[in-house]
DNA sequence: CATAATGTACGAACTGGTTAGTTTGTCAAC
DNA sequence: GTTGACAAACTAACCAGTTCGTACATTATG
């Protein structure tokens, strides 16, 4: 945690034979890599000790144990996805246009983040204690609804969208479609035969998500 | 594979010291609790083993394998699943009345039912690697999108429903509503610090879903 | 009696974590 | 500017508990 580095000229850092900063950051994209893969229980230290240019040793020496590297790489997801996201802007566009790019955004960073999906499926099975037990996440996510929020009540100034509804269920909705594409791929794919993985698919299944919040909030 | 049983008097089948009916089915609803609670690889077969009336030698016995035995617990989950569906019965109702029906039931079916749910979500973490292996699965889901196909098809009959969707599709949609709010509730909540597993909570996400359907599937 | 069903004990491989020690960088004192 | 002391960064080998799976023996059933 001590971020206070002396006086440092920092020309080829990978270079040097100790890396702290280098190693730390390798030992955890590639723990993320591997808990995204296989879970907590199925990732295995010694793999992802293999798997990086560090050793085993090491991951004990920065995370402490695996559980730890687990909570790491999971803040690790939410912060990187989260970060990405900042990527949107709907300023003055139209309610209507905006919740739209809202939507679209969204389906497609969470189509684009596979592994932050699958970090977020693993820590559902593990009923979100791991995230309970970070300081880090929490704070993170309130911006989410500002945004879906602060959309809504310009598109119900607008008379554009009806009111009375609740922006949190808002995102609720907008997660579920855009998020139950990537989590459950697999097994809806199989099942029925007929991969709605394709970009052909995909871009149909974006326009439905879009129609369906935008039409869910129309006025009448 | 044998389930053909000579003539047989089950009076008092459980008295009996050897029941092998009972001895299978009873590792394969621990075992299903076992795997829905901690996933393939978290799952151990000696606790397996301990919460069963039988022993570790009876799983390999008749399950073969650690992964043999996990297949098993997908399928039972998936025809559990499967034929309580059959409870819903929507003949005769008017299309939107059938539509909401069917929404309501499987979000209700879908949140009694968290252990298929999590079976699901583990097989999707596996990549449905496992599903694929079953010959049992497959046909098991064609009815379910019979069903919406042809309430869909009744409803553009009918004129309240507008023309041109994939039954496919609406049944991703249904699903995504239905299963997410299952399936992430646990981060969902714990992010959002608003416990969306409430009665009153789901009551609501309940309501949206079926609105956000039929609002979708609306004729103009 | 032949076969199916079950109990007991064990072992080989794996796995998370540690012990014990080496190398590298920093910086103050000489 | 060399030295020496100390902390941070890193390595290799190892250990103890776990975990899947099996060998072998025994009992029930038809």
């Amino acid at each position: 945690m001590s971020q206070v580095k002396p006086v440092r000229k920092d020309r080829e850092p990978s270079k040097r034979p100790q890396d702290p900063d280098g190693t730390r950051k390798d030992i955890l994209a590639t723990a993320s890599r591997e808990f995204a893969l296989n879970g907590l229980s199925g990732a295995r230290i010694d793999e992802i000790a293999a798997r990086t240019k560090s050793s085993k040793r090491m991951i004990y020496y920065y995370f402490g144990d695996k559980e730890g590297l687990y909570l790491r790489a999971l803040e690790n997801a939410y912060r990187t996805v989260r970060e990405g996201e900042d990527g949107l802007d709907t300023d003055g566009l139209p309610a209507v246009e905006a919740l739209r790019r809202l939507v679209e955004f969204t389906f497609d960073h969470h189509h684009e983040h596979e592994e932050f999906i699958r970090m977020v499926m693993i820590e559902n099975i593990h009923h979100g204690q791991y995230l309970e037990r970070s300081d880090v996440i929490s704070g993170l996510n309130e911006t989410a609804i500002d945004h879906i929020a602060s959309i809504y009540r310009r598109g119900v100034e607008e008379g554009v969208f009806r009111p009375g509804l609740d922006p949190l269920e808002l995102h609720w909705q907008v997660s579920a479609l855009c998020f139950f594409n990537v989590s459950n791929r697999a097994t809806f794919s199989r099942i029925f035969g007929r991969d709605i993985g394709t970009p052909d698919e995909q871009a149909r299944l974006r326009q439905s998500a879009v129609e369906m919040v935008l039409r869910f909030v129309a006025a009448d």
